[in-house]
RNA sequence: GGGCCGGUAGUUCAGCCUGGAAUGAACGCCUGACUUGCACUCAGGAGGUCGGGGGUUCAAAUCCCCCCCGGUCCA
């Protein structure tokens, strides 16, 4: 896919002298004020080109960080943009991503949509941004890549009635930017054609190169993606990217991106680790063409470092040696910097989502830091981070306890898990007599969580030499081939199709919101189809937020339609009804089910209340992660690390029941989304992603605050006791409180007490008894089990000398040989008594037959006429089959069974001719 | 959300493939001997609804199905 010259073909490159090439290394086309230029510039692994900015800045001062990103903010804002604060990292306004990725994620896609107007136009802001699929880059491409970056962006939204400016102006600002302001010379500034596409929308863009580093892309977003085609956007949007620690790098001209981010702390952890530098001119001659080096799952770190010691002239086993650990010291800067603003968020590690991905963060941290034999400063780098970024987003220092906790339950659990997985492969390698097969890593590695470098590490320790293949991971991916099933929202399924039916239609008028006490209004039918009727006004509250649907009735002509389910779509209500159904036109009395209405009310209030009373008591990580309420039970699923203990449980319910008595006030208001994230922040999206440009805010005054379609009580008196029945673990990283709110609580604690006064009644003592009766009884229990068992042993022995003493001799062997009722004995017993036979007497076989509503043979052969031949196990097998089953065991002792009683006599007949053959023939 | 691995004594596990006694193993615990005392060592002992529920079978820790719990990989 390729746009043609046209889009790119500006004023401002005809007027500075710019030329069109096509790099023949990379097929890209460029433009490039050097007419003799013939490849692109850019230090792609093409090896277009070199770094030459490493120890010699084209950039007139050396800047820090922070110096860049101020640098680049005050241009745009004197030149017209409005500076825009940074979002969270974590995008919980969106349900498409995890994390914000890009500048423009900010806006997308109420404003790039023109749903709701942009806080400003034109802006300026600079976002941290994550970004995942480059990580195993990071490091080894000396800061080209990172998990963590800020990116510079200064957006234009173009409304048909109103142009901002557009694709000239966009690069002139740049180019102004980076000659003017930062002192790059113009020639030594390289546009490259490029076509981007993202998050549904796509466009041209170029991407300016300076001395080898790509540091900024200007997107000009004008397209909608839809299956594959390029539709025209009403609203064309300016989408730059100006890599702030790109431009930091250039302007010193250091070794690496790292060096110019970190600074002293990078130093700090290369001396805990007490990596040696080696010479610098060395260094420097890598970087320049680290440019060629790329890392994905399926080209190694060898691979590339083969390419470059080609270059630099050192053998590749050389320059590993002394490369590695700087760049595992690159990727710990990058990585814990990351961690740092994750967990800030609250984002609490698990095994889904973006908890996944943290967690894949912190152990592959992890392993970085225990090659570097510093597994244990891991807490002291991010304490360090925090210091270190605080100044510039002060909520790092706020939440420092919480990261370090967050940090350290994950570092526990890693570690268990690395500890089980040592016992795994030894447990492996005994089985696989000293061997561990490809299979063997990769169940260690999918199933264990265990990485082949841990693996080889364990078995050379065992004496185990481990050979793992390049392209391990895609055999892993192999066994991941079956297809996953599509994902279905239930919420809308059978339902998006009256979206377009009823789009004709007025917005319902929504009474529950005007009075949520209303149980009863008149309204107007506009429109029945079927069995869905839409009024233009109702105080039928539709299924949303995780409340379900009110019901009731709709009165007309004397006639009565029970109302079963409330559904919205778009801002349409729509009643579906039972019975008879209203005309166009009509006027109906609607009433609604109050006592269902007023318990999910009850229920709904007491999941805010319970959020604000689970983050006091859990900490500031405790969001919500999904929430359902119902008229009995109700559920509330929040992220927290371990699971709740039983006093937590108890503060978080003691604290919610205080709110309740201090009867709080509960106000809802609409706001302009962007105002209420302002004013609350993005606590406000606890129920996950909210549509639309204004956003309903339901606030209990000090207590919690959330964005909110529900309907709520109007003070937390009204919602009564609030009893937490249980906590249930969803998956890892998620626990779910389930809990009551009003009646349904007291009779929750009714259902305990009965429980208790049932158990009381069995026993036959009073209620507070109970406990210490229990006790008794499970002693006495014990100690009359032992009895018995001691009174069986003695029994068997008993019974073996008696029945030894009526014991037949067959050619030598004594053989005890009979049929026992089932009340005689039981089968266990019988067990023991022909061990006690062959203990008594080793000549002796032992053939008892246990007669009940089947038949069952115990045969158990004494030592010496083992010797004899004898084999328990051919006894059992033919006797088993004249009874109408089977029978083996072991040579000494086996067992036998089947359902012809009546063949009993015959089968113990048989025992003795067995005997008597081996014995005799 | 999907795949894979696991749940047996207080703990870590063996046994499961190929159904037939949990005389299970180690550590820990209790008692005793040795010792000034501790540790060690030795002798003895207590400790199990084999995660739960169904099914197949004469017989299930073991085979099949469902559920619960934990781990892990992938989106």
């Amino acid at each position: 896919m390729r746009f043609s010259e046209e889009e790119y073909h500006l004023p401002f490159f005809d007027e500075y002298g710019y030329v069109r090439k096509l790099c023949p290394k990379c097929g890209e086309y460029f433009w490039t004020l050097n007419h003799d230029q013939k490849f692109c510039g850019e230090s792609t692994t093409h090896g277009c080109a070199d770094y030459t900015f490493i120890g010699d800045p084209p950039i007139r001062k050396s800047y820090n960080l922070r110096e860049m990103r101020e640098e680049f903010l005050s241009f745009f804002e004197k030149r017209g943009h409005t500076r825009i604060q940074p979002y969270p990292v974590v995008a919980r306004w969106r349900d498409d991503l995890y994390f914000t990725n890009a500048s423009i994620i900010d806006f997308q896609p109420y404003v790039t949509e023109g749903m709701i107007p942009p806080p400003a136009n034109p802006l300026v802001i600079v976002q941290p941004c994550v970004r995942f699929p480059d990580i195993e880059s990071v490091g080894s491409t000396f800061g080209r890549h990172l998990t963590i970056f800020e990116m510079g962006g200064h957006h234009a939204f173009n409304h048909p009635d109103k142009q901002i400016y557009w694709k000239d102006q966009t690069v002139r600002y740049h180019h102004e930017f980076v000659t003017k302001i930062l002192g790059v010379k113009d020639e030594e500034v390289i546009y490259k054609e490029g076509v981007w596409i993202g998050g549904g929308n796509a466009g041209p863009d170029l991407e300016s190169v300076i001395r080898g580093l790509e540091v900024a892309t200007l997107v000009f977003m004008k397209y909608k993606v839809v299956n594959g085609e390029f539709i025209e956007l009403p609203i064309r949007t300016v989408d730059t990217g100006y890599g702030i620690e790109r431009f930091t790098w250039l302007s010193q001209g250091c070794i690496s991106g790292f060096e110019a981010i970190y600074g002293e702390l990078l130093d700090k952890i290369r001396s805990m680790a007490g990596v040696e530098m080696p010479d610098r001119r060395f260094l420097m001659e890598v970087s320049k063409v680290s440019g060629l080096i790329s890392i994905s799952k399926t080209s190694s770190r060898a691979e590339n470092w083969r390419k470059v010691a080609e270059r630099v002239g050192v053998s590749p086993d050389e320059l590993s040696r002394l490369i590695d650990p700087i760049v595992n010291v690159y990727a710990v800067a990058d990585h814990t910097k990351c961690l740092t603003f994750l967990l800030a968020e609250g984002i609490v590690p698990s095994n889904m989502r973006e908890g996944y991905l943290t967690r894949l963060l912190i152990r592959r941290t992890l392993r970085l830091l225990r090659s570097l034999s510093i597994e244990d400063r891991l807490f002291d780098i991010v304490e360090d981070q925090i210091e270190l970024w605080s100044r510039d987003f002060p909520h790092l220092k706020d939440m420092r306890d919480e990261i370090l906790e967050l940090l350290s339950v994950e570092k526990e659990k890693y570690d268990h898990t690395l500890d089980r997985g040592k016992g795994i492969i030894k447990r492996m390698i005994r089985h696989g007599q000293g061997k561990l097969s490809l299979n063997n890593l990769i169940e260690l590695y999918d199933s264990h969580g265990l990485t082949p470098e841990f693996v080889s590490e364990m078995a050379k320790s065992e004496g185990v030499k481990i050979s793992v293949p390049e392209n391990f991971y895609s055999y892993v991916a192999e066994r991941h081939m079956a297809a996953p099933e599509a994902e279905r929202s239930v919420l809308t399924e059978g339902f998006s199709d009256v979206k377009g039916e009823f789009s004709d239609l007025p917005e319902t008028r929504k009474l529950y919101y005007e009075d949520v006490y209303l149980r009863e209004f008149r309204a107007k039918v506009l429109r029945v189809s079927g069995n869905r009727v839409i009024l233009d006004k109702t105080a039928f509250y539709p299924e949303g937020g995780g409340q379900p649907s009110d019901r009731g009735y709709l009165l007309f002509d004397g006639k009565e339609a029970k109302v079963t389910n409330v559904q919205k779509a778009g801002g349409v209500i729509i009643h579906f009804i039972e019975g008879p159904a209203p005309k166009e036109g009509d006027e109906v009395i609607g009433k609604i089910e109050w006592d269902r209405r007023i318990s999910l009310m009850r229920s709904h209030t007491a999941t805010h209340i319970l959020i604000g009373a689970a983050r006091r008591v859990l900490g500031e990580h405790v969001w919500q992660a999904g929430a359902q309420k119902g008229v009995e039970r109700s559920r509330l699923d929040i992220s927290h690390p371990k699971r709740i203990t039983i006093n937590e449980l108890r503060k978080i319910e003691e604290l919610a029941n205080q709110v309740v008595m201090r009867n709080l006030k509960i106000e809802a208001s609409w706001m302009l989304r962007e105002d209420a994230e302002r004013k609350y922040g993005f606590r406000i999206y606890q129920g996950g992603v909210v549509p639309g440009r204004e956003v309903r805010i339901v606030k209990i005054e000090d207590w919690d605050v959330e964005a909110c379609g529900g309907t709520h009580c109007t003070s937390t008196g009204e919602v009564g006791l609030i009893k937490i029945i249980r906590t249930e673990r969803v998956q890892d990283g998620v626990e779910r409180l389930i809990f009551c709110a009003g009646t349904p609580a007291v009779k929750a604690i009714h259902e305990i007490e009965e429980k208790i006064f049932r158990i009381a009644g069995l026993l036959e003592v009073p209620a507070e008894k109970v406990e210490n009766t229990v006790k008794n009884v499970v002693s006495e229990w014990r100690s009359l089990r032992r009895d018995r068992e001691r009174l069986i042993s003695n029994l068997a022995r008993f019974l073996a000398e008696d029945y030894l003493s009526k014991a037949e001799d067959v050619a030598g062997v004594k053989l005890v040989s009979k049929i026992v009722n089932a009340d005689e004995a039981d089968l266990d017993l019988l067990i023991k008594v022909s061990s006690e036979i062959v203990k008594h007497d080793k000549r002796a076989v032992a053939s008892l037959l246990h007669v009940d509503k089947s038949a069952r043979l115990i045969v158990n052969v004494g030592d010496e006429a083992l010797r004899f031949g004898i084999d328990a196990r051919e006894i059992a097998s033919e006797a088993g089959s004249i009874l109408g089953g089977g029978g083996s065991g072991k040579m000494n002792f086996a067992q036998a069974g089947g359902v012809r009683v009546e063949m009993a006599d015959e089968a113990l007949r048989r025992v003795k001719e067995i005997i008597r053959k081996r014995l005799e023939g």
